[in-house]
RNA sequence: GCGCUUGUAGCUCAGUUGGAUAGAGCAACGGCCUUCUAAGCCGUGGGUCGCAGGUUCGACUCCUGCCAAGCGCGCCA
């Protein structure tokens, strides 16, 4: 059940009663102050223009057809033309009862699931991965989550980067260390390192850098030992990403990699189709795909190289790959790319030949969801104090013992397993929920202070709402959840209302793919809820009905903000 | 030069197809713990929505121009 779609389907039915063109938006919100009722219909003001007529006679012929007594109490007219609504507390309370009874909190499925290819993470396997992989990974990962839960059909895709000439860096220094094998998987325990020292040696040595350049050419070759060592190499780099993935909480695992190396076999034919389709030209030997919607300096047409001058591939011909793969063999209706901003003209270019080479038809949905980069304090790029980038696994850890400190300085009580668990839980939300719930798109400020200040619109806030309700249902003993709801406080009816509006909010989600919403959703129901519960007594209560009520209240925002946290890859704790 | 993104309170950010008095949190100030977890609640102060025009009953939102910041623009990914 969709409050607004509900309401939006009943006034469109009056609006076109009186009179109005069928494909007038009734523009239904929930009202922005509690006077002016629960939801507000804004859309007859623009109808009235449309057909020149008096927005307030308007307002009273929709209200004369509207059928709503069903689960409005009072529906007026207010200001130039709004219509105010007020729900029924019966209405909402028989809601909520559904809600109680469902699976999936009295949220249908989608009528017409689609099939979704989610791209997202693709960490380069020659290192570590570091800051720069969190915002894919963790946003991605939680719209993910969100399409399942509509009941679409998710196919996630980690297209990580395994291949290209760095590798061949790498497995030279390999191959050097090959002599004593303890020393090589120690060295390959620290990935990072293991790249800083292949790189020295590039640059210092030139015999090394000969040896290595052989390497990418032996590897491309398919030469077998060459081949084992690579294999080697990002087996132990794709465990680094695993135990990444299950400390974040993310649901990647190797099932989803689909690395580049896995389209070699196509980009020949990826070029030979590219010329079939008339969009090949041939300049300073590079093979180029020029197009008139791109346009760089004086005017000119930008290409888009899909081959260079020696024959190699690009990381253009791979993502045309892929999005073929994903089209003929994923049969994908939508598919969607978490990837930094900096990649939108690429990207762009990337669909646009796609399409234009029928690679994938002109129906199915291509969307980059660009975001912002991970900025420091300062507003500059989020480095190390010495200005190098930050493993991610050194941020987590980071995270989990600043929330250690908090919470041996706020529950001194739990015991130290106890502590641990809460410290882990909380401090990966607090990242988690710092970068989620803010708009994709602009760049953002990392900042440690104000993620685990614990307050505010934080992971800890939440947490912490939803451990003060299982509080109380440790105390209460039994909890009767066929008993009536009583929303007559207005704190009552607020959080009621609230908690029936996670549907529009995941509508919202899945349409522009924007985490923040569901994030400002569940900070508003924790809000409605520790309102609720500083005003109206649960336990304290003598009225037996009252209590039941209540904690039928409670168990219900418990269970919504669970969800909804579940939804964003946020655990909840019964206790912190 | 061209393109993309961003510009809202001292700071970090919301603001959903144009709607009523632009909202939170932090910071500041003032209240609330013998009572269900004070990681909380209630309240006060704080704004030229970058600037200037335009569109209209109505603009933070749409259009145009300008200013500022970040990023991208031929053989890395």
């Amino acid at each position: 059940m969709n409050i607004r779609q509900l309401i939006d389907s009943r006034v469109s039915q009056a609006l076109t009663d009186a009179g109005v063109p069928n494909d007038t938006p009734a523009v239904i919100k929930p009202s922005n102050r509690p006077v002016f009722g629960d939801y507000q219909a804004n859309g007859i003001m623009g109808a009235a223009k449309k057909i020149k007529t008096n927005p307030r006679e308007l307002a009273a012929k929709v209200l004369d057809c509207l059928v709503l007594s069903d689960i409005a109490e009072k529906v007026e007219i207010a200001g130039p033309g709004f219509l105010n609504i007020h729900l029924k507390p019966e209405w909402l309370s028989q809601q909520l009862d559904q809600t109680l009874d469902s699976k999936t909190l009295n949220i249908e499925q989608v009528k017409t699931p689609q099939t979704i290819v989610v791209d997202y993470s693709g960490p380069n396997l020659a290192k570590e991965m570091h800051v720069g992989h969190l915002r894919s990974t963790i946003i991605g990962d939680a719209i993910v989550r969100v399409l399942e839960f509509r009941g679409h059909q998710v196919i996630r895709q980690n297209h990580v980067g395994d291949w290209g000439t760095q590798f061949g860096m790498l497995i030279a220094h390999m191959n050097s260390l090959q002599s004593s094998s303890d020393e090589l998987s120690m060295k390959l325990s620290d990935l990072e390192a293991f790249y800083r020292e292949a790189k020295k040696r590039f640059d210092d040595a030139p015999d090394f850098a000969e040896a290595a350049r052989d390497y990418v050419v032996k590897l491309q070759s398919g030469d077998p030992e060459c081949h084992r060592l690579w294999q080697q190499f990002i087996d132990i780099s794709l465990q680094h990403c695993d135990d990444i993935y299950a400390r974040l909480n993310v649901s990647l695992n190797r099932e989803h990699v689909m690395p580049e190396s896995a389209y070699n076999n196509d980009l020949k034919q990826v070029i030979t189709d590219l010329g079939t389709a008339d969009l090949l030209t041939e300049d300073q030997g590079a093979k180029c795909v020029f197009l008139e919607d791109f346009k760089g300096k004086d005017d000119k047409i930008l290409p888009t190289i899909v081959q260079k001058s020696d024959g190699g591939y690009l990381y253009a011909t791979t993502d045309l790959a892929a999005l073929r793969y994903r089209h003929q063999t994923l049969h994908a209706n939508r598919i969607l790319y978490f990837v930094d901003a900096r990649q939108s003209l690429h990207l762009n270019q990337v669909f646009t030949i796609a399409k234009k080479a029928h690679f994938v038809p002109e129906a199915t949905q291509l969307e980059h969801l660009a975001f912002g980069t991970m900025m420091g304090k300062d507003g500059k790029p989020f480095k190390t104090r010495a200005g190098g980038t930050v493993k991610l696994i050194e941020l987590l850890k980071e995270a989990e013992q600043r929330a250690l400190a908090l919470v041996n300085q706020k529950n001194p009580d739990l015991s130290e397993a106890e502590r641990l668990l809460v410290a882990q839980k909380v401090g990966i939300a607090a990242v988690k929920y710092a970068d989620l719930s803010k708009n994709r798109s602009s760049d953002y400020i990392f900042n440690w202070d104000s993620m685990l200040s614990f307050e505010g619109n934080t992971a800890p806030y939440l947490q912490y709402a939803y451990a003060r309700i299982q509080s109380i249902f440790r105390k209460a003993n039994t909890i009767d959840l066929q008993a009536a709801l009583i929303l007559d406080e207005k704190t009552e009816k607020q959080l009621a209302v609230k908690l029936l509006q996670l549907s529009e909010t995941l509508e919202t989600v899945v349409k522009d793919s924007t985490p923040n919403i569901l994030c400002n959703y569940l900070f508003e129901l924790a809000g409605h809820f520790m309102s609720f519960y500083e005003a109206c007594p649960i336990l304290k209560t003598d009225n037996e009905a009252m209590r039941n009520s209540r904690l039928k209240l409670a168990h219900l925002t418990a269970t919504t903000l669970k969800t909804g946290l579940g939804l964003l890859g946020i655990d909840t704790l019964d206790r912190m």
